[in-house]
DNA sequence: ACTAATTCACTAACATGTTAATTATATTAT
DNA sequence: ATAATATAATTAACATGTTAGTGAATTAGT
């Protein structure tokens, strides 16, 4: 009378691995007072300089009405400004300040160091077939 | 002076590509009125038939604190009932009842028949590559 | 030009994620 | 046996995820 499923939980498993990497740079941004969305952000934004609001949602995974109340608490924080468009009311630019600019600075090697330790452990031994698997995944899905 | 990442986001990556395979799947657990914690848990008592809050979080992905509401709100549905252990009073078994395992037999189906297509489209047709990185990556985590 | 449809950011309501601390029960070490 | 330690589940406080819906601004169609 049971019926198991046949398939395995590729969403479990997509999430267990993301936990095995994120247990390795949450306490970097923990110790620089971040959380994980706020790091994405900011991380985004210093490769790009200006994002709108549809754009971080996008890149960074991100829904709308969660990133309304991101960017409110990083602009109480002076981490982000955000300024309307003149040519579209409706839209909005977003851009780094001084001060998350430093933050980046300061953050951004520690994260490099801590894939640079990651690559030389067991657990790296095979990384380079995950980015791969996932890079062709992610190609086939027109969701990005 | 500016400095980006020499590394890819991994989290991220990750991420995205949980966002491709839930988008699937999603449609039919709002269907049914279900939450994604929720199917995980079902699914995976339907398979140990009993369990433990700890282990539910350890298999589930699930932080102790957020399983004790999702637990506590699945009790209010019917979907589960928690028992206190008589050799440890500290300690609770969680089993499924006859409706969410009913229910189980009735979603099981469709995400079944919904991994079929996944794996029939172009988007399936590396995921066995995924899979199995996967399962190179994690069995090297210490992490299960 | 003008109406209808679309887009963007946002609000509301509720569920879950995250960290720290707490309570109750069990276990370990003296 | 008792005190110190450890474990399981919980609560508290705040941030984010998720769905539905809103209001203002823009664009598409006529």
């Amino acid at each position: 009378m049971k019926k198991p499923l046949k398939h395995r939980n590729l969403a479990l498993l997509l999430l267990q691995a993301r936990e095995v990497v994120m247990a390795r740079f949450r306490p970097i941004l923990n110790h620089h007072n971040i959380t994980e969305q706020q790091w994405r952000i900011i991380r985004s934004l210093s490769e790009r300089g200006m994002m709108e609001p549809r754009e971080i949602c996008e890149n960074c995974q991100i829904l709308s009405p969660s990133l309304t109340g991101v960017l409110a608490r990083m602009g109480e924080l002076g981490l982000v400004t955000r300024t309307r468009m003149d040519t579209d009311q409706r839209r909005v630019n977003v851009r780094l300040t001084a001060k998350s600019e430093r933050l980046f600075n300061d953050i951004a090697p520690l994260i490099e160091q801590e894939y640079l330790t990651l690559e030389s452990e067991p657990l790296g031994a095979n990384i380079e077939e995950l980015y791969a698997a996932l890079d062709r995944f992610l190609a086939n899905s027109q969701n990005h």
